[in-house]
DNA sequence: CGGATTTGACCGGCGC
DNA sequence: GCGCCGGTCAAATCCG
């Protein structure tokens, strides 16, 4: 066990289980052998730039392609999945490959689309990656203090009701450099709980967007193997606009705190680090030419697109591509 | 005073 | 069955 667990580090199988580990295909970011990591903090420029250059024949070529349905993670990971280059958000990682219960009602590993998926699934390939069992059960997503007439509640009140598992949103991981813990991204999070972490000193903290009738949590936590990382987790999808306006949000962009400011980024990303974050990477990649092409391609970008201009960052990006896209755009939801 | 945070308890899944 | 662990609840507390 102190094998590959120790080596790598995946946000989510480290959180889950003794850090059991799927290496097969969690890391879009990293595809085979033929890119480069990346990372959701490019600008799009900088985003189509470099598909077009690396993968001319690829059918997405366009951000806005990346973006048709609705603005979903199964899109995200799909955009995430075809351009890769830097690591100021290291890695998007879907959750948990843990078996399926029998009696479980909704949870289908194997091939559920998520309820808020209105990807239509022309990349078998990119669902895959984010695909994930939401057999765990969701437990108790208790209505909001249900029983009004009773005097106490009995603190839990044990339910007596079967519970129909409710399917587990994906998920998907952002690992940033930061020195604050809780990064802005332009929604409202309340804090809901908070844990001490097994094998770290860092806490997790569970969030809960405030937004009535929006369900989607993040988790934040510190990697106690890198305490700069920031690894925030998101579930779920929001069925509103980022509170923040687009105008704000990007004030509020060059006045925050450089969270992503000085990461892993172009020719400072560690060869360590690499291997840390992950799976499918090895030394061995470095004698790649391929990768190393890739990955000179992708820094030089970088390094390009940071000079010109802020960029368009995640998480806080993810949550203002819905404002980003014209109101005709197919997937664009309304609030 | 209302909303957000803190924090201990509770619950369910899982491994042994 | 028991203990561990992740996740959540909700009362207490904090804070603007």
């Amino acid at each position: 066990m102190a094998n590959e667990k120790d080596r790598f580090f995946d946000p989510f199988h480290y959180n889950h289980h003794e850090h059991q580990l799927n290496h097969s295909s969690n890391f879009p970011f990293f595809r085979d052998n033929n890119s480069a990591p990346i990372s959701s903090s490019q600008n799009f420029q900088a985003f189509d730039h470099h598909q077009q250059q690396h993968d001319p024949s690829h059918q997405r070529t366009t951000f806005t392609d990346c973006l048709h349905g609705s603005m979903d993670y199964n899109t995200l990971s799909r955009a995430f999945d075809m351009s890769c280059s830097s690591s100021e958000v290291i890695s998007s990682i879907d959750e948990n490959p843990k078996k399926p219960s029998a009696g479980d009602s909704a949870g289908i590993s194997g091939n559920h689309s998520t309820p808020n998926s209105s990807v239509s699934s022309s990349s078998n390939e990119a669902e895959a990656l984010i695909e994930e069992d939401s057999t765990k059960s969701q437990k108790k997503d208790k209505q909001p203090k249900g029983c009004e007439d009773g005097e106490e509640k009995p603190k839990k009140e044990n339910k007596p009701k079967k519970k129909e598992k409710k399917p587990r949103e994906p998920r998907f991981a952002f690992l940033t450099k930061s020195e604050i813990d809780n990064l802005e991204d332009g929604y409202r999070w309340r804090k809901y709980g908070q844990k001490a972490v097994k094998n770290s000193p860092y806490p997790r903290s569970y969030y809960r967007c405030t937004s009535q009738k929006c369900s989607v949590k993040k988790r934040v936590e510190r990697s106690f193997q890198d305490p700069s990382i920031v690894i925030t987790t998101y579930e779920g999808q929001h069925n509103h606009h980022c509170p923040a306006t687009l105008r704000g949000s990007a004030a509020t962009m060059l006045s925050a705190p450089p969270f992503f400011g000085s990461s892993y980024m172009g020719s400072s990303l560690p060869q360590d680090f690499l291997a840390q974050l992950l799976p499918s990477y090895s030394q061995n990649d470095h004698q790649n030419p391929m990768f190393n092409q890739n990955l000179s391609n992708n820094l030089h970008l970088q390094q390009q697109h940071q000079q010109q201009q802020h960029q368009f960052q995640l998480p806080r990006d993810y949550g203002l591509l819905q404002d980003l896209l014209p109101s005709s755009f197919p997937g664009k939801q309304e609030p």
